[in-house]
DNA sequence: GTCTTGCATGGGT
DNA sequence: AACCCATGCAAGA
């Protein structure tokens, strides 16, 4: 830490010069040891002259003008750092100014000049000293302005810091320096935020470090803030600060830091200072039994507000802008009701005190300047109470938020609040944004930082497994499934962001509280939020998106009698594709463009985004295009397909028939996988398989689920109508039940033969479940009495409702929901599972289950009310 | 039937 | 275990 050994020969302190010094240095500025920076004469000449940054730091940033006379002076570096003073009002004012007109604001970033300047006028000292501590001990500090330059903690290179007996002790309540851990110092961040925001990431100034004279540049962090300021005015040297960063180790890493933008920058913030409302005092002792210690607030409140946002909410003004707090906000806060909860502790720090639940209006002004009220109050909740703000939405809808943004609630010099937002990373703002939000997020959740692969993919350091066989997929993806990585903020994106596993745009949307999301509590919310809409995968879909990386030779690990491929690196993810191998052996994919859907044929080793299309067919430029037929034949690829894509398949064959009903199809897959279930265990498999084939509902989206209108509203397709899309349901409906019918009646029959071995008790309950079992006993439960199989494809077929949203596995069209094919089959399964169950117990009749005579009454006078009333 | 309001609930920290 | 807080939900407008 020193550098001035004696055993050494002296260098000049100037970094840009390093001259050997001779018998003779001249002094320079104090360093934080004590001493002072030897100079060489040049350099002490420069510097006793006052032209020391004009010489040496010209091309660095940082350069202001005092606003009195205009004079350049570079602020934020210590060899100019007494030359000027930051003034209220925003910008500096040069020391020979503020000599002369002696509106000296004493500024609580900054030591007082007076501090430095010895030749300064006692009575500045004293005002300043005395202003500076009156003005930290009552509210907000202009934490723009305050870099902690002041603080030993985050500036331990400070060279006034340990001698100012008058001065800085007298404020940190004679707490020394010395207190502070030397590790610690050196382990904390520099805080390089000066003056609003001038100064950026490159701007930064040597600050000598006193260790060989070599020199660190200072980080810029736009989480400086006055917490630590007040922590130390409390006493508090312990006050946690988990997020102060280390100095980076190399001078590369710094620049590197510092050259990526302050977004950056780890976030370092404490909480500020206590507004002046805020009934606390600078000890942070509380009034009215509000918090006694600013820092119980949550770290997620802490306000991560990079330069950019602050100059957007500082606008041109230059004002000092105090960032309090900030939220993400929820699907509630977002949502009409225009309710924000505020965070409990935040509001009752940084918000007036409120008694009256009903609260008072809280003016609030905008990034664009606009003035907003709102209504601040509380709910008494638990002996607690519950702060919102009430009436936000407009104000929400007007900036354009939505849940998983982040506002931001600051305050300017006159202390009024000032609204600040973040929007999370959309698709076309990743593009835009990678870094900054990558970031943001991984380190914001302390979550795995993300990496980037070598085919641009970005994804999680994890262990990964990639499939071997379906059971082992399944337990592959187990270890990297899609609800994993939306835990840990990762989801993948279509579109734009080219399936980058990147972020989720909204964190604390179904992750947070994903067990209430799949709560009965969250029902609505199932398919409501993009998220979840997203994440909709079977566990073989995810599977399929994840590619082995190329060159990781898989360890193969016995789990549970699988066998596991386990990668090093983390897979890519991206489009499945169907892997084949050609006639030379090579092994080769299909790949299926997005847009026209016909497939491609594409190297083995080649990956995809989640939206492929020919267009990026670089292997094969002649089919680039999406007008030049697929190479294969329909029934080629069909061949080609997994058995477990019939689905796929069948819309290949529906392309071929009518490529209009495409995306018809793909919501009616969803019918078909109700229709064509099972047994339990299908039938678990194939809700998630109806959740697969057209994961994705956007605006815009045309399929048969996204062009029907909420349930029970608008337009219905009448059973007459012969419209394309009614035409392709009805189509592909006949067939899939022809199927299940098959496939109920191979199960039936199965069943009854096993039934036939044990006693016949004579049972009508058994009976019953057995005629549950049976395909044709369980049309009977559907359309009553006397039908047929033929009977009910007809008025399966007639009675289809189109509105169906096959998604929604809760909100199932009328037909479904209570005569419901998934009912009967769920009925007649389990009827099968018990039977199956009762047969192995020996038939016991006194098992309790439903009465069948009532599953038939209930389905068959449901079918037959929904017969009536639908349509 | 929809919207608003205020409380209750329960998962998460 | 206590508290926080997101959101469900019922009552009223």
């Amino acid at each position: 830490m020193v550098s001035s050994s004696s055993s050494l020969p002296k260098l000049c302190f100037n970094s840009s010069c390093n001259q050997l010094l001779g018998e003779h240095s001249r002094r320079g500025w104090r360093r934080r040891t004590g001493e002072f920076a030897d100079l060489c004469d040049r350099c002490g000449i420069a510097f006793e002259e006052g032209n020391f940054c004009e010489s040496f730091h010209l091309n660095a940033s940082g350069w202001r003008s005092c606003e009195s006379c205009g004079k350049q002076i570079h602020c934020g570096c210590i060899v100019s750092f007494h030359m000027f003073v930051l003034l209220d009002a925003g910008g500096i004012e040069c020391i020979t100014c503020t000599k002369k007109s002696f509106i000296l604001t004493p500024n609580p970033a900054w030591p007082p000049p007076s501090l430095l300047l010895p030749g300064l006028p006692e009575r500045i000292k004293d005002l300043s000293v005395k202003n500076w501590s009156s003005i930290a001990a009552s509210g907000p500090v202009p934490w723009r302005q305050a870099p902690s330059l002041f603080n030993p903690e985050l500036h331990p290179k400070m060279p006034m810091e340990f001698d100012m007996p008058t001065g800085v002790d007298k404020l940190l309540g004679s707490k020394k320096l010395s207190d502070f851990s030397v590790d610690k110092k050196e382990n904390l961040v520099y805080s390089g935020r000066l003056i609003n925001g001038s100064l950026k990431g490159g701007a930064s100034h040597i600050l000598e470090n006193g260790s060989s004279g070599s020199k660190c540049e200072e980080q810029q962090s736009p989480y400086v803030n006055d917490n630590l300021q007040s922590a130390m005015l409390k006493n508090e040297p312990s006050s946690p600060h988990p997020d102060l960063t280390l100095i980076p180790a190399s001078k590369s890493e710094m620049v590197e830091q510092s050259s990526i933008s302050v977004s950056h920058a780890q976030p370092l913030a404490a909480p500020p200072a206590a507004a002046n409302y805020s009934g606390v005092d600078s000890s942070g002792e509380a009034h009215n039994g509000r918090p006694r210690d600013r820092n119980q607030l949550l770290p997620r409140y802490w306000p991560k507000i990079s330069d950019q946002e602050l100059q957007q909410i500082s606008g041109d003004s230059n004002s000092v802008i105090t960032p309090l707090f900030e939220k993400v906000l929820t699907a509630s806060d977002a949502g009409k009701i225009g309710r924000l909860v505020l965070p409990k502790k935040c509001a009752e720090v940084y918000l007036p005190p409120i008694s009256n639940p009903e609260g008072i209006p809280l003016p609030v002004q905008d990034l664009k300047g606009q003035e907003w009220v709102f209504q601040f109050r509380f709910w008494p909740n638990n002996n607690s109470r519950m702060y919102v703000l009430e009436g936000v939405s407009p104000c929400i809808q007007s900036m354009q938020l939505r849940a998983g943004d982040t506002i931001t609630f600051n305050r300017n010099p006159h202390g009024k609040l000032v609204m600040g937002c973040r929007k999370t990373c959309t698709a076309s703002d990743q593009k835009k944004e990678p870094v900054k939000n990558a970031r943001d997020k991984a380190s914001a959740r302390g979550d795995a930082i993300a990496k980037k692969s070598k085919s641009g993919e970005v994804v999680t350091p994890q262990h990964y497994s990639n499939k071997k066989s379906v059971s082992s997929s399944i337990l592959a993806v187990n270890k990297v499934n899609l609800a994993d990585s939306a835990r840990k903020s990762y989801k993948v994106v279509e579109n734009k962001c080219d399936a980058k596993v990147q972020p989720a745009a909204k964190p604390d949307i179904g992750i947070k509280r994903k067990n209430s999301i799949l709560g009965s509590k969250s029902k609505r919310l199932r398919m409501e939020t993009e998220d979840m809409i997203e994440l909709k995968l079977t566990w073989e879909q995810a599977q399929g998106l994840f590619h082995p990386p190329p060159n990781d030779v898989p360890k193969i690990v016995v789990i549970d009698g699988y066998e596991i491929e386990e990668f090093e690196e983390p897979p890519i993810i991206g489009r499945p594709t169907i892997v084949a191998t050609n006639n030379a052996g090579e092994i080769i994919q299909w790949v299926q463009c997005e847009d026209c859907f016909k497939w491609r044929k594409v190297p083995g080793y080649a990956t995809f985004p989640s939206r492929w299309t020919c267009s990026e067919n670089v292997w094969d430029p002649k089919r680039s295009l999406c007008s030049v037929d697929q190479e294969l034949t329909l029934d080629e690829l069909e061949d080609l397909l997994p058995s477990s894509n019939i689905g796929e398949a069948m819309n290949i064959k529906a392309a071929k028939e009518d490529p209009d009903s495409l995306e018809a199809l793909e919501g009616l897959d969803a019918l078909a996988n109700v229709a064509i279930q099972e047994d339990g265990d299908a039938y678990v498999s194939s809700s998630l398989h109806t959740t697969t084939k057209h994961p994705r509902h956007r605006p815009g989206c045309s399929c048969i689920v996204c062009i029907q209108p909420p349930s029970g509203k608008g337009h219905k397709h009448k059973q007459t109508c012969t419209c394309n899309l009614c035409m392709t349901v009805k189509r592909r409906f006949k067939t899939l039940m022809l199927r299940r019918e098959i496939k109920q009646s191979e199960k039936a029959e199965t069943a009854r033969q096993k039934l036939q071995q044990p006693e016949q008790s004579g049972d009508e309950d058994i009976q019953m479940f057995c005629d549950a079992g049976n395909s044709s006993s369980s049309h009977n439960l559907v359309i009553g009495e006397g039908s047929n199989i033929e009977q009910f494809k007809k008025k399966s077929s007639n009675q289809l409702d189109l509105n169906i949203q096959p998604e929604r596995e809760e909100e199932v069209s009328p037909v479904l929901k209570s005569g419901s094919i998934t009912r009967v089959l769920q009925d007649s399964t389990e009827g099968l599972l018990k039977l199956k169950k009762i047969s192995r117990s020996g038939g016991n009749s006194t098992v309790s289950q439903p009465s069948p005579t009532k599953v038939g009454e209930e389905n068959c006078s449901n079918d037959f009310a929904n017969n009536g009333s639908s349509h």
